[in-house]
DNA sequence: CTAACTGTATTAGTACACGTAATACAGTGC
DNA sequence: GCACTGTATTACGTGTACTAATACAGTTAG
């Protein structure tokens, strides 16, 4: 489900936090879907239980799930309060990330070809 | 030109990198064009000047700029041979990026719109 | 040549983040 | 009660970030 990547210069628990994530957003893990407990994942992932739970906490502290003690975490109901910061900061990523993709030579027809499949996609 | 915050998680050497690619990528500075010294720079944003110069080194890295000892950084003309494995992680940032912004119910003609926007702005 | 500017390299010290480890406490559910 | 959940605390070792001081090297204007 998740792979911790030893080459990866992110740090552990931002690796796993960025892998919960994309399950996540790619519709892997569902609403109010529990997610591995803090312990079963860190057997896994063969890392600390202390990692694990920190990467929970900052997705928690992201809106992304929640947790219940005593039950486990799940994954948080899409919110429709927009969190107007977040969409903004990915506006700003989107903008720069296109245009790193012109910068260096990128098609431009091609990157809408991309988008559009995504967008298929989901 | 580049401001550092210090409530940015980044590094202040990250920071500063992004900052310069970003001038960069906007084609506020153009090929060959002389980049503020390491000391100039580290007085204006009074920062160390390893600082800039570690930010420098990482930019000469992914061959944004080149430097001339002696003389100065220069922005790096645009290379043609393509980076293969730069461009594919821009493409999946790309992918995860809209795919957020689609997580978060914003709208797919809106998310185009953003995009065309960027790519008339070139 | 000299002076003043460039980049580059090295070493040292402090502070903080990361990750591990061990342990304890607390809520849930069979 | 027991076995599972999450949570909190403390400690330790390591690495990175950043600052600081200093030295060396190439360039250019005078």
């Amino acid at each position: 489900m998740i792979k911790i990547d030893y080459k990866d210069s992110r740090s552990l628990h931002q690796q796993i936090e960025d892998g919960i994530k994309s399950l996540i957003i790619n519709k892997i893990f569902i609403e109010n879907q529990q997610l591995p407990s803090v312990r079963e994942l860190s057997i896994e992932l063969t890392v600390n239980p202390n990692t694990v739970q920190k990467a929970y906490k900052e997705l928690e502290a992201d809106g992304y799930i929640y947790s219940i003690k005593g039950r486990g975490n799940f994954v948080s109901p899409v919110s429709h309060t927009k969190d107007d910061a977040k969409i903004k900061e990915l506006y700003k990523n989107l903008e720069n990330t296109v245009k790193s993709l012109m910068y260096l030579g990128e098609d431009r027809e091609k990157i809408s070809e991309v988008i559009n499949r995504i967008k298929e996609g989901f």
